[in-house]
RNA sequence: GGAGCGGUAGUUAAGUUGGUUAUAACGCCGGCCUGUCACGUCGGAGGGCGCGAGUUCAAGUCUCGUCCGCUCCGCCA
């Protein structure tokens, strides 16, 4: 930098600022406003302001000064005749800095103003100011129009938050709560908190451990929910409770999925289904009117379970816009089309419009619904004169063909794409498909809200690799009135007390009946095939409550997380959660987690094994 | 456990069929500038392309491995 001696005769020398950036107390000064607040009704006043320098303007004359906080922008101005010394000082302020300013409001000068601002109209003539803190140059730029990695962002995660759409997300997020707390506080409901250290039930989800130093060998879990306990709660007599509560699922990471997140948990006794369904509407109308001004429904629509598999492929139907799929499995069943005619379950979607996709869209959709299992998408386009373009109706019978023509609707300009595969495949392909056409063709109002209640859910599920029936939902479900007693017999056919919240595609919440007696409770237990001992193991305190007057009771859960993801319009979880985890369950702003030390481990009672001695470990250079 | 996309100055990106000293914009540093608001203008500094091998006369470009980030499948009662 000496290499080249400054340039021409009369340029200045060059010189540093930094005699002036000497950080200063705030010396009994108190902030009069936000950055966002000052309007022209504040003419005239003297105020302080606070916050971090947004952006510099230095004419060498004026110096313009935009500050920052949470809520909004001022311009605040710095001129050489008003206010000479703090001007002078002015020209060592850089990005980030942190300042406070006391000046006057005026109005700006005659088409000066900024309507963009919501300060747009007056700015503060800075009279006196302070340097609270100066600042590295940040790693990347604290402004919403920039896109940096996630990677960086998450490293400075308290510099991500300084970007206002984050900071309007939490801002919004902490109204969000208080809306929460208002309604249900509103409704009897109390907020009870449930322990944290609490025992692993290995039913679901994987816990996350905890070691016990004072009973070594023995490990507390972090809750996946707190069911177990607000049922006690309602055993209890306290008969209304909720909770806004941290939950953890030791699972892999999606855009909608962190390991921690938060749920809106509530348990009432006495109720039914409507009374708990009806609560939760005006919670979610409530919600959505206070923090985003959106009027929902009165009354949301509901759906069973099977016809949201049938319709629409999926258990959170995206009920935005149409597009159902159809079952067409009857038409081609004993014809001459064996791929057809052989599937377990053969169903199709038309799409209006369809006929303008490209050969490279449909090889694309063809790709995509192979990540689902699929072998391949049959497809006809209806061309506009009527012609049927397809590679697979040739093997179509002229029965056949208009039998589908007639069960689908097909006309000219639509494209028609066939699914045949085992039932949870044609499902998923052709569900997730639909998704993508309804955007690909501008079905989708992005600006809607569409709530659905998915109802009566199968109690049991087989699961193949445990080769066991398990909980749909959990095993402290009711069945619907009846059905207890054809567990045993049919245990696929039970349906439950149980209803899912449904948000534009997206599950936002869930919950049921519990089961309310022992011998219910033990009944299902039973179904699952828990034996009594491991039943009594797991969750003998449960069973022994039930026995000691458990009201009637049931309750829901949402996930607050996914609400406010839709609430802001934000792509992913970690947009509304301060400090997120990475894909692989890390954070990048603490390195956690990372290894401890032998003492704490010894303490414990643990031991690592070798790393080298884990097996799967192969490709070993020997 | 698996599939796909990505990793190049502080940041965002470009980088032809492998070919001299790796581009640009923004940011940063300094000069000038009294009405800007993503101020303007002049000048300057700054990277060897995530990491490690390999192929080649030659690698940011090709191959293999590995790490990290994201999306998805499985998983998530």
């Amino acid at each position: 930098m000496t290499e080249q001696t400054t340039t021409t005769a009369g340029a200045g020398e060059e010189r540093s600022y930094d005699e002036y950036r000497v950080i200063q107390d705030l010396g009994g000064w108190k902030r009069s406003h936000t950055c966002s607040q000052l309007t022209a009704a504040d003419i005239g006043k003297v105020v302080t302001l606070m916050g971090w320098v947004q952006f510099r303007r230095d004419h060498g004359g004026l110096i313009f000064i935009d500050l920052r906080d949470r809520e909004g922008l001022t311009q605040t101005v710095f001129s050489p005749e008003e206010a000479p010394e703090a001007h002078e000082r002015a020209h060592a302020i850089r990005i980030e800095y942190v300042v406070a300013l006391r000046g006057i409001v005026r109005h700006r000068p005659e088409g000066m103003t900024n309507p963009s601002m919501h300060t747009g109209e007056v700015e503060v003539y800075v009279q006196e100011w302070k340097l609270l803190n100066t600042s590295e140059t940040p790693p990347f730029p604290i402004e919403d129009r920039v896109e940096t990695s996630e990677m960086l962002r998450l490293k400075y995660r308290y510099l991500d938050l300084r970007r206002p759409r984050l900071a309007r997300n939490f801002i919004l997020r902490n109204k969000a709560a208080q809306s929460v707390r208002r309604y249900l506080d509103g409704l009897g409901f109390l907020e009870i908190e449930t322990p944290v250290l609490t025992k692993s039930t290995p039913e679901g989800a994987r816990d996350f451990l905890v070691p016990s130093r004072m009973n070594l060998g023995t490990f507390y879990a972090l809750p996946q929910s707190p069911q177990i306990f607000k049922q006690l709660l309602m055993v209890s007599g306290l008969d209304r409770y909720f909770q806004i509560v941290k939950c953890f699922r030791d699972e892999d990471l999606r855009a909608d999925r962190q390991p921690e997140f938060t749920q809106i948990d509530i348990e009432m006794s006495f109720p039914d289904e409507e009374q708990i369904m009806g609560m939760a509407e005006g919670l979610v109308r409530t919600l959505f009117t206070e923090t985003i001004g959106v009027k929902l429904p009165d009354a949301f629509p509901r759906m069973p379970y099977k016809q949201a598999l049938d319709e629409y492929g999926v258990d959170k139907p995206d009920v935005r816009f149409g597009l159902k799929l159809a079952d067409v499995k009857d038409i081609f069943a004993g014809g001459g089309f064996k791929v057809f005619a052989s599937a377990p379950c053969l169903k199709a979607l038309r799409v209006a419009g369809g006929l303008e996709l490209s050969r490279k869209e449909i090889d694309d959709y063809t790709e995509f619904v192979k990540i689902y299992g699929a072998q391949g998408l049959a497809w006809i386009k209806v061309k506009e004169d009527g012609e049927w373009q397809s590679p697979i109706v040739k093997f179509f019978s002229e029965d056949e063909k208009v039998k589908l023509a007639e069960r689908l609707g097909m006309v000219p300009g639509d494209i028609v794409f066939f699914q045949a595969a085992p039932v949870d495949v044609a499902n998923a392909a052709l569900g997730n498909l639909r998704l993508k056409l309804g955007d690909r063709f501008g079905l989708i109002d992005e600006k809607a809200f569409a709530p659905l209640w998915v109802t009566d859910f199968p109690l049991l599920e087989y699961d193949p690799e445990d080769k066991r029936w398990v909980a749909k939902h959990h095993p402290f479900t009711s069945p619907q009135p009846g059905q207890m007693d054809t567990i045993a017999s049919d245990p696929g056919g039970a349906l439950a007390r149980a209803y899912d919240l449904v948000l534009n595609g997206n599950e936002i919440g869930g919950g049921s009946i519990r089961i309310h007696t022992p011998a219910a409770q033990k009944a299902m237990f039973s179904a699952l095939g828990i034996s009594d001992e491991e039943a009594e193991e797991k969750f003998g305190f449960l069973i022994e409550a039930l026995k000691f007057g458990a009201p009637p009771h049931g309750g829901i859960a949402f996930g607050l997380d996914r609400i406010i993801m839709l609430l802001t319009g934000s792509k992913s979880i970690r947009d509304v959660i301060a400090f997120p985890k990475t894909q692989k369950a890390t954070c990048l702003m603490t390195d956690a987690p990372n290894l401890v030390s032998k003492k704490q481990l010894r303490e414990l009672g643990i031991q690592l094994r070798e790393k080298a001695a884990e097996p799967g470990e192969k490709k070993a250079e020997g």
